[in-house]
DNA sequence: AAAAACTACCTTGTAACGCAAGGTACCTTG
DNA sequence: CAAGGTACCTTGCGTTACAAGGTAGTTTTT
């Protein structure tokens, strides 16, 4: 899976995660494995971006097993935020889509 | 339009372009500007990559205005990474989609 | 009980790629 | 002759993902 791909659509991808319920960094990575694979090494960076753009809140919770989590919430404007990435993503797919050719199927 | 979002795409764009007809990497980079916009500073080394990893071969030839044309000619190694970056791309697609949730339209 | 494996957090350095800004040279048009 | 278009190119920068490593607690295996 192309490391370049990814690029910009990491970000998107986590917050549509994180609007369906509040999630720790380790679990996203593994929700995300199925598909659109993200290493350790990726996320931590990327969380502490949200956080400091302010779409994400975050507050720690014990865990049954295993250390404690730190959970991530979306915030307003993290759902504004998704919103315009993921209709600015529909448009690149649609331009890109166009200069290959009619032939997508 | 992201700058991120576009990595890894302009090479299979270029190649798409160049997969109807021989083209030059001025000319290239005016037939994406509708949609897929790409400054000059990016198209030329890329089209250097391209030629060292023999997707492509190059020709010169004279035009009535202005210099000459350095002109890109697809190889067949360039028509079947094209073709597997387009694959690769339709599923990337599909995958980040899935993911965003069934509310895409 | 010791060792291995899993959960969960994190950091550092590296590589890829696109862009802005600049530079060269030629040719046409005002 | 100056301005602007064609067409080539380079350098340095910023962003982002990854590999590799490190910490610490818990569970499972041997």
């Amino acid at each position: 899976m192309s490391t370049q791909l990814k690029k910009g659509t990491l970000e998107m991808c986590v917050l549509a995660i994180l609007d369906h319920a509040d999630g720790y960094a380790y679990d996203i990575v593994s929700k995300l494995a199925s598909g659109v694979e993200m290493s350790e090494g990726t996320i931590y960076p990327l969380m502490r971006r949200l956080q400091n753009d302010a779409l994400v809140t975050t507050y720690l919770a014990e865990s049954e097993q295993g250390p404690p989590r730190k959970y991530y919430r979306l915030t307003e404007s993290g759902r504004k935020e998704l919103a315009k990435l993921k209709s600015g993503w529909w448009e690149f797919v649609e331009d890109v889509n166009k200069i290959l050719g009619d032939d997508y199927e």
